[in-house]
Parts: C-alpha cells; sequence; structure tokens
DNA sequence: ATGGTAGGTCTCCTA
C-alpha cells in the first residue's frame, strides 16, 4: 500500500477552506495534516471537505493554535496529548488501517526573545519539546509518522542566513539541541531531508516580506518525520512553494512525502 | 536599528 501525506500550517482553516479545497483537489493527498486551524472543532467547515472525500480528525480551541487530519483513508482518531501542560490545542494523532500511527503536531512559536527568563513562551516551546523527548522515550513509538509545524529550522540550509539567524527564534542552538534529543528519544527520521539531503526546503515565509519569493527569505519551519522502521518507505518528498502565492495564503507551504508500506 | 503583515476576537494577543 502507498499513501501520500501532507503537512500545512493554514493560519485559519475558514478562512482558507478554499485554498484547502484546492490542494485537496489539486494534489489528492491521502491524509492531510493541518495545524493553526484557529477554530473550534465544531466550526471548522468540514462540508466541502467530505465533498471531497475527506473525514477529520481535530482538536480545536478559540482563536488560536487548532489542529486537524483529513484523510480520505479510514482512519482511527486515537488521541491527544497536552504537552508542557499548556492547554492548547497543538497536538491529535490518528492510525491508519495499516497500522501507521500519524502525530500532527503544532509546537509553540516561542515568541520573540530566546531567553527563557525573559520570556515565558520561549520558555513553555522548550519545555514542549523536552515533555515530547519524555514521551517518545517513554512510550517508544513505532510504525508511526510524526509531522507539523515544529517552528524549529534546524540546519544552516534550512534558513536564508545561518548567521544572521543564530539568535532568531526558530534558529538558535538550544531549539537546535532540544529538536535533536526529540528525535533521538523517538528514533525520529527526517524524512524529508532522507530524501533531499542538500539545499534550501523552505516551508516558511513571513508575510512582512514585500516579495517573499524574490527575498526568498525562507525558513524550513514543517517537518515530516518517521520511526526508523518504516522510514525507508518514504520518497517523494517536496514542497508546494507555489501555493504560498495563491489567493488570500497562509505563511506556511504544504511538504508532501509519500509511503510505501 | 527598526518596522514591516496577517488572523481572531473584542481591544490587543499571537505569529
Amino acid at each position: 500500500m502507498s499513501f501520500t501525506l501532507a503537512t500545512w500550517n493554514i493560519n485559519s482553516v475558514r478562512l482558507r477552506e478554499p485554498i484547502v479545497c484546492k490542494l485537496l483537489q489539486e494534489q489528492g493527498p491521502d491524509v492531510l495534516c493541518l495545524q493553526e486551524c484557529k477554530s473550534p472543532v465544531d466550526k471548522i467547515p468540514t462540508e466541502a471537505f467530505a465533498d471531497l472525500g475527506y473525514t477529520f480528525i481535530a482538536r480545536g480551541q478559540k482563536g488560536y493554535n487548532g489542529v486537524a487530519i483529513l484523510s480520505r483513508l479510514p482512519i482511527e482518531d486515537v488521541g491527544d496529548k497536552d504537552f508542557a501542560g499548556l492547554g492548547h490545542a497543538r497536538h491529535v494523532a490518528g492510525r491508519l488501517e495499516n497500522g501507521v500511527t500519524i502525530h500532527n503536531f503544532y509546537v509553540p512559536a516561542g515568541g520573540d526573545i530566546p531567553d527563557r527568563d525573559k520570556n515565558e513562551k520561549f520558555g513553555q516551546k522548550l519545555d514542549y519539546l523536552t515533555d515530547m523527548r519524555d514521551w517518545f522515550r517513554e512510550d517508544k513509538p513505532e510504525k508511526a509518522i510524526l509531522v507539523g509545524d515544529l517552528n524549529i529550522a534546524p540546519r544552516e540550509d534550512d534558513v536564508w542566513s545561518h548567521k544572521k539567524l543564530l539568535k532568531v527564534v526558530s534558529h538558535t542552538p538550544i531549539e537546535v539541541e532540544h529538536m535533536a534529543e526529540t528525535m533521538e528519544a523517538g528514533d525520529w527520521v527526517d524524512v524529508t531531508r532522507a530524501d533531499i539531503p542538500e539545499g534550501p526546503l523552505y516551508s516558511w515565509w513571513s508575510y512582512r516580506a514585500r516579495d517573499w519569493s524574490t527575498a526568498d527569505k525562507g525558513r524550513r519551519l514543517d517537518h515530516v518525520w518517521a520511526t526508523s522502521d518504516i522510514a525507508k518507505s518514504g520518497h517523494s518528498s517536496r514542497v508546494l512553494r507555489e501555493a504560498r502565492g495563491w489567493e488570500k495564503p497562509s505563511d506556511h507551504a504544504p511538504i508532501f512525502a509519500t509511503f510505501d508500506l
């Protein structure tokens, strides 16, 4: 069995219902994981997605955060976890009939100042990653895929300027360390980078840039990981960069990967 | 060094 999975920080699923449908129609992923739905679950516009053959699993809250998994394959809701006890809707998991578990994450952005003494949100981000690490250590994931907006660009070629971003939240050494520990704890493999080892693969460009594509000051904040037992079945990774230029775009582009299992 | 844009909600918070 082969299935294609996509992950996309949608920055309001209600406002962007048309481009979610466009993605489903034009790209036809079997599973689409969304982050920053910014909607209570009962206000997610699921009817249009259902008409295209997609069921959904979601966790939501008013105004902030929110994650959803749209799927045209049968999928079972296998729960969520409130990492770091923030009380935010940032994680949900589903299981496909082939036994593969899909974790959909929206890791806290962490505010502007990369110092937990001066900025509580940065501490929460680090704590969130530490809690993920401890959970994966305790309960070793198998046959699992982890996707989402992890809000960290770990490698030098994951940002437009490594030097200029070393002290910018998303690319600081302490965040990169925390991410590496989380990966190691779950024996996760970065499928996107296993597939495409070199060069920029940005998935986010600020709304504040005048000409985002020409300036191309992007970061790779969105990730597709798989546990090492199934990571080799992942292939055909890509970023749908054009989606950043669609009508009323999200500031993130979707990432794709296909798994043969 | 600074400010720039976007979304949700209800006046400013978050990204």
